[in-house]
Parts: C-alpha cells; structure tokens; sequence
DNA sequence: TCAAAAGTGTTCTGGCTACACCCATGA
DNA sequence: TCATGGGTGTAGCCAGAACACTTTTGA
C-alpha cells in the first residue's frame, strides 16, 4: 500500500446523556469556555488518552460530569467532516448514548465547566456537528426502548409502573394505554420486580414499588405507537 | 482543559463484505502482504485520507475490492483497543458492514492483495481484532434483515422469491415457512416489485422475477424463528 | 363519600403459523 | 403423466388495542 497517504487525527469521545425531568426529556450540555465555538452549548466530552480505550475516555468524561459511576455508555457513531472542526489538526469523535436517572442538579463537574440539563425541545445552536450527534442519539435512544429493558435506567432505583409508563411516554411523545402498560411490564420476564414496598405519594390507591430486573433484552418487544403529537 | 494530555491517532476503515454464495453466508477477506500478521487473512480496510470522511474512506475501499460502486455501507462501530495493532502509533479503526450480491469471482482488485470469499464457518485465525469485528457486523446483518429491506442487497437485480427467501434462511440458518414468506413479501408496501418476466431456470413452474422496490425499513417487521441448528 | 390513581377482566382484531391444496412447466 | 418447484386458501392461535370495571388510599 502506498506509505504515509494518511491522515493524523485526534480522537474525542462526545457524550450524550440522557434524562427525564418534570416530564420532559432533557440532555446535559456544557457551555465552551474556549475557542472554537466559545460561549455556545456543546456536548460534554474529551480527547483519547494514551492507553484508553474510546470507551473508557467516555466513562472518564461521564464520571466527571455525572458523578455516576460504572453506567454503561453505547457507541452511537464516529462523525469525521474534514470541516466539522476548525482547528488544525483535524479531530474526529465517536459519539456515545448515556441514560441516567433524574440526577440531584445541578450536576457537580469536578473541572469548572458549567453542566445543565436542557430539555430537548429547548436546545439550539450547538458547537460543532452536536445537533445531528444529539439527534442521532436521541433516535437511538427510541428505538432501544422498544427491544430493550433501558427504560429502567430513567428511573431512580424503586419505581412505580406508573413512573416506567412517564418514560416511554416522554422519550416517545405518545400516550400509553395504562392498563395494557401494567400488564406488558409485570408479565415480562426478568423486565422488572417488585420490592415488596409501596409508593405513599399521589393521592390516590398507593403503588407498588419495582426495581430493575436482570433482562437487558425485551421479549416480546414494546411496540411504539403514532406519535400524538405533529 | 490541560492540554496535550491526548493521543494522536491514525484511523482506518476496515470492511465486511457480505455475500451469499452456493447457499452459504461468506465474508471478503485480504491476505496481508506486511507485518503485523503477514500472511494471515483479515478484512480489507485503509486508512482515513487527507478531505475524506471516515465513509468516504470505506466507499473508496470497497470500490477498490468489489468495483461495486455506490454500495452503501453502515457503521459498525469503532475498535480502539490500545494494544489491538503492535505498531507504533497507534491505530484505531472504524469498521463498516456492506452487502453484496453473488459477484463473478474472483473480486478484481485494483491493487495487488488476493481477495477471496471465504464462507463464514472456515473463517479462523484473522489479523488484529478482526475476528470481533466480523462477529458484531454479522450480528448487525442479521438484525437488519428483521426490520429493513437490505435482503434485497444479496440479490442480483433481478430475482425470485425463492431466492430472497434464500437470504433469509443462509443469514439466519433457520427454515423459513414457503407460502407464508411469499404472502408476507408480496404483500408488504415497498419490499419487491414484479418486473413481468419469468425465471426460465428451475424444473418446475416458472418464478415470477422481482426487483427491489423503494422502500428501505420493513412494516411489520420479518421475525426470525428459533435457529434450526443449535 | 368522593376524587384520584392503581390494578384487573374482557372483547375484538390483525398478523403469524401450519398445512392442505392448486398451478405451470420440463422430462 | 409424473416430478418439481411456484403460488393460493384457510383455520387456529396469540398478542396487542380498547375500554369497562374494581380496588385502595387521602381528603
């Protein structure tokens, strides 16, 4: 093969963190404290160190800005425009998904950056090419509700069914027929189990409380409805 | 930031070339002509070039193997293992999913690499982490053909039900029930459509031909039944 | 006793499975 | 006229959709 016709680049990770908030999907967003881009929402995220993998300078990034620890991230893509970034030389990132619950906010980065969360209809004007990374991901994060137990990791660790349901409803803009929800949820193997504990608030019949199960996979599959709104 | 505290990286992009041949899945693979792991096969891939996207890098490649042009290919994912290529810098590959029809063989390079089908069950012992990457692209094809109309893309312009039917069963290694699959083919919005010829090959009565039709995800989905071999 | 939210029962329907059956061609 | 593969008909089953209904709490 011809020598040295390749390019040099640096390589960051970029993350997109995910969460329900008073209803509405939200995504964490640091503001830039440099050029390029200075000023303007972006992504949290990092450059690859010597000896990590790309997966691990994610958790590195996560870490810091969550202070959640061990939760897993998935590769979305590598985005690689030659202009997507206007410094010299050319950098390009890998972008992942990170879904977490309701955090105590705002959340305390360990660098000075300022992170908040942002609900997603209220986000624009991100550095870079991060609206079509967030958009991606965003897709992705759908469409793993549907065969996946994820929607679990929205939650804080005891839940009601009623809680769950909030989760496909915000994540997907749909209404979900309660009761069919209940019964889809709690028959499903390994989806969740209950705690043995109830709900006490609301004001009407308590709830029983779940936790997480062991299924990661969802079988058979929750189906997504028309999108009410549009 | 601290500064300076990242690595430098070369990228590549490295292919899965899926085909079916003579009833059977099979992958394109390379033999490696220099060090590291000369001689042994592995998946033709390259490096990123000065202007080009990652993708612009694997639809370079691809056309080089199979002068197919414009085939799409699809993101698998990134493989950054810090010891995954013994060279020095380090190298991190991008590696991409693309499926092909049953071309005449054997694949004309431009360059001087053999390239070969190899069916999926004798491949063994490929170059760096190729092994993985393969497994996780086959995965990938597998899903895809579940909800999307990429069955067409192993078949010549011009084909039978039976043939596509063939797909299925080769990628899945599962029997696929005859009349149902052709009710559910011929029926769906977009998957096939009649070109008005007849296939004059086969002892009985002759096929209607089909060619892809426009649509690109599959609505209900094709669900794949429990393997046939265990 | 009423409102509110949780949870159960029941009917209907659409898609899938299984398999019987008919059609068109070559030998 | 028989073998071979292409294509259609149809009955049963099962899961999801829709929605009526019962249960359990606080006010």
């Amino acid at each position: 093969m011809a020598p040295r016709d390749h390019e040099i680049v640096r390589l960051t990770a970029d993350l997109v963190i995910l969460t329900v908030r008073s209803g509405r999907l939200c995504v964490l967003l640091v503001e830039r404290a440099n050029e390029p881009f200075r000023g303007r929402p972006a992504l949290p995220g990092g450059f690859l160190r010597a000896g990590e993998t790309i997966e691990e300078t994610a958790a590195r990034e996560l870490a810091e800005e969550t202070s959640l620890d061990g939760l897993p991230v998935e590769q979305i893509g590598v985005y690689s425009a030659p202009d997507r970034d206007p410094r010299d030389p050319r950098v390009v990132t890998c972008a992942f998904l990170a879904i977490a619950p309701d955090l105590p906010v705002p959340v305390a980065g360990t660098d000075a950056r300022e992170a908040r969360w942002l609900p997603l209809d209220e986000v624009g004007g991100l550095a870079f090419d991060h609206g079509r990374i967030l958009a991606d991901a965003v897709e992705r994060a759908r469409t793993k509700l549907q065969y996946t137990t994820v929607a679990t990791a929205f939650c804080p660790p005891e839940f009601t069914i009623s809680e769950l349901r909030e989760v496909y409803e915000v994540v997907w803009d749909v209404e979900v027929d309660r009761p069919n929800f209940h019964r889809k949820v709690t028959d499903a193997e390994g989806f969740v189990e209950p705690t043995g504990a109830k709900s006490t608030k609301g004001g009407g019949r308590p709830a029983v409380l779940y936790r997480a199960g062991g299924a990661r996979v969802l079988h058979p599959p929750m189906v997504r409805p028309r999108a009410k709104s549009s």
